[in-house]
DNA sequence: TTACAATATGTCAATATTGACATATATTTA
DNA sequence: TAAATATATGTCAATATTGACATATTGTAA
């Protein structure tokens, strides 16, 4: 955008350069959380096809049920963190986690 | 381990089991710091590969140079979020995530 | 149906992570 | 060299994530 035009806007009132900072910001938002649905969905597969139950990743990360389900619900309170170790914590290698991402 | 080997070891004091845990708690444990420290350096050399410093990118990211300098030096205190949040913001996509960790 | 097991949802105190700041230590440039 | 710039380290109050709990909902076998 032009000078002119930009101070020409400003003096409107209006925050140039915002909408560019929201979209970029919304983009890696998206990814963000893209990347933990991701990990919440393989989380899901993985621990069914090791036939356990939610309590029972649960009893092997020392957690508990209701924080597994949120774990596999995609819930914003849960980090990569806690989904990283808990795949980790199913067998999971860095490798595997490389493959879920692709 | 044998039932009549275990309880005699029991019997001493000994709680038998500790050690695969110890070994198996210590695997993901390795995996987990492993991850951390591939993205730390990455993030480093992503960014230097922008030329920005430590400063631009708190600047992008909302955050300070010192959290910048301790996700790049693979400080306990970084969350895995933080460290992929800020690959984002460098431009990084899912698909450059995971070939990082291959 | 009715038990029973598994999963989902809301809440909250305890714990972990955060940005900011001060300041130390490189590293680069004049 | 010295000054300027960049990075490292320690601390801490504010914020975010956590496990635990209660309880609701869903699935499933008798």
């Amino acid at each position: 955008m032009k000078q002119a035009k930009k101070k020409s806007l400003e003096e409107k009132g209006w925050r140039v350069g915002d909408v560019q900072e929201f979209l970029k910001l919304s983009r890696e938002e998206a990814a963000y959380i893209e990347i933990k649905l991701t990990l919440s969905k393989n989380l899901q597969d993985y621990r069914k096809s090791k036939h356990l139950t939610q309590g029972d990743l649960a009893r092997r990360i020392k957690s508990s049920q209701s924080r597994v389900a949120k774990m596999e619900s995609g819930d914003p309170s849960v980090s990569i963190d806690l989904l990283v170790r808990s795949l980790f914590a199913l067998g999971a290698s860095k490798k595997i986690l490389a493959g879920m991402l692709e």
